[in-house]
DNA sequence: CGTTTTTGACCGGCGC
DNA sequence: GCGCCGGTCAAAAACG
């Protein structure tokens, strides 16, 4: 399964570059929220689509997470472009093309909480715009953390309100002034699950791994992020992009409550309960279809990034869902699956932008918020609501 | 000896 | 204006 999921993301990054493109000039002026989402996650990277290759740094990671095969991970993003269209009003210079400066425009402006807060790491902070955009996953781990690829330091160690847990942060030391900031924290209803939170945009290549999956996800969070900028939920949801399947909504969850609109991938659940159809209230989180997430699947599912007027997702929606039912058992029980796609994640937000459009080349970006949800997660929305929630 | 982790303090945002 | 909270800094300790 790997494989052929593996090839579908190549052939979906391809449409979807295409797509976001179109949806980019679509947007009118602005960037669209597409791009935005690039900057996100696309990591200067440029490394094939390895999924399975455990990158690199993975030396270190190693240890961090072993994502056991059962694991459900749970992505949420934040999108910067949220931020973006808010900001609009500021003028932020928000391109997609942008490149790192750009996205370090987004992350200051607004972020609530900067994260930089304009101290030292502000060269990077200034660098980061897209700060705010925050991609999670959840996913079952008795490690203290996930290995996504990439390599990590400690910074600090908080006792987050509400969560018996201590929430770790972490800074991405692959390179010298890298953004890209995590956060670790486990669900407190279900210590099993491990939440990872990142944020910020790499500024350097990634390993294989991470950028593999970082690609493809990306242009799906991308997506998603897109669609979120719209509105809340009811801007992605009614606009149609995002169909409202039962099953899908359980993996991919997109939080409006939060300041920032939030993708989420809920893998928790589990190879083995891949109840698609699994009805799953969507909580605080709006839920998103996979179709959100082609290249995840490996679909050529497109969806448009923004607009309301033409819905065609939901078409393909329908029609992908046995797919996306394959797929997304397929990844979530595959352990090496689940790593890279962590390591995506964190790629994607990392990375440097993308307006260059092309994800796979020098490391174009590979924006898109990875989500991988299994279906039938009745948790991602406590999932969701965490991350949100923060 | 260099790097990473630990941990208390500090800062800024937000709500009351 | 005050307090709470999240996030980050930075010194000290731990580790390899």
């Amino acid at each position: 399964m790997l494989d052929q999921i593996t090839k579908n993301y190549s052939d979906l990054h391809g449409q979807f570059l295409a797509m976001q493109r179109q949806a980019q000039k679509d947007a009118n002026g602005k960037s669209s929220p597409i791009g935005s989402a690039h900057q996100l996650m696309g990591p200067r990277a440029s490394a094939p689509l390895d999924v399975n290759e455990p990158s690199a740094s993975e030396d270190k990671t190693t240890q961090e997470l072993s994502i056991s095969p059962a694991n459900t991970m749970e992505v949420m993003s934040r999108e910067h472009d949220f931020q973006r269209i808010q900001m609009s009003g500021k003028q932020v210079p928000i391109e997609d093309g942008t490149t790192d400066q750009t996205s370090q425009n987004l992350g200051s402006a607004n972020s609530p909480t900067n994260l930089d807060h304009g101290r030292k790491d502000d060269e990077q902070a200034p660098e980061v715009p897209f700060r705010k955009a925050r991609v999670s996953v959840r996913a079952r781990s008795e490690a203290p953390l996930i290995s996504d690829g990439c390599q990590w330091r400690k910074y600090g160690q908080k006792m987050a309100k509400g969560n018996p847990c201590p929430r770790a942060y972490y800074r991405c030391t692959m390179a010298v002034g890298c953004p890209v900031r995590k956060q670790v924290q486990r669900c407190a209803e279900d210590k099993t699950i491990l939440i990872t939170t990142y944020e910020g945009n790499h500024n350097h290549p990634l390993p294989p791994a991470a950028t593999a999956m970082a690609n493809t996800t990306s242009a799906a969070a991308a997506m998603l992020l897109s669609g979120s900028t719209t509105s809340k939920e009811s801007g992605l949801v009614n606009s149609g992009y995002f169909p409202p399947l039962p099953y899908a909504s359980t993996m991919a969850t997109l939080s409006a409550s939060a300041p920032f609109p939030t993708i989420t991938l809920d893998l928790t659940q589990g190879p083995n309960s891949i109840p698609f159809l699994r009805p799953a209230p969507p909580p605080a989180t709006f839920p998103l279809s996979l179709h959100g997430y082609p290249h995840l699947l490996g679909q050529p599912v497109f969806v448009p990034p923004k607009l309301p007027n033409g819905l065609p997702t939901a078409q393909l929606g329908q029609r992908h869902a046995s797919m996306v039912e394959t797929v997304t058992a397929a990844i979530a029980s595959d352990p090496n699956f689940t790593t890279a796609l962590a390591a995506a994640i964190s790629t994607i937000i990392g990375a440097p932008r993308s307006g260059d459009g092309n994800i796979n080349n020098n490391g174009g970006n590979n924006n898109a918020a990875p989500v991988l949800g299994v279906p039938g997660s009745p948790q991602l929305p406590q999932s969701c609501t965490t991350l949100s929630t923060n």
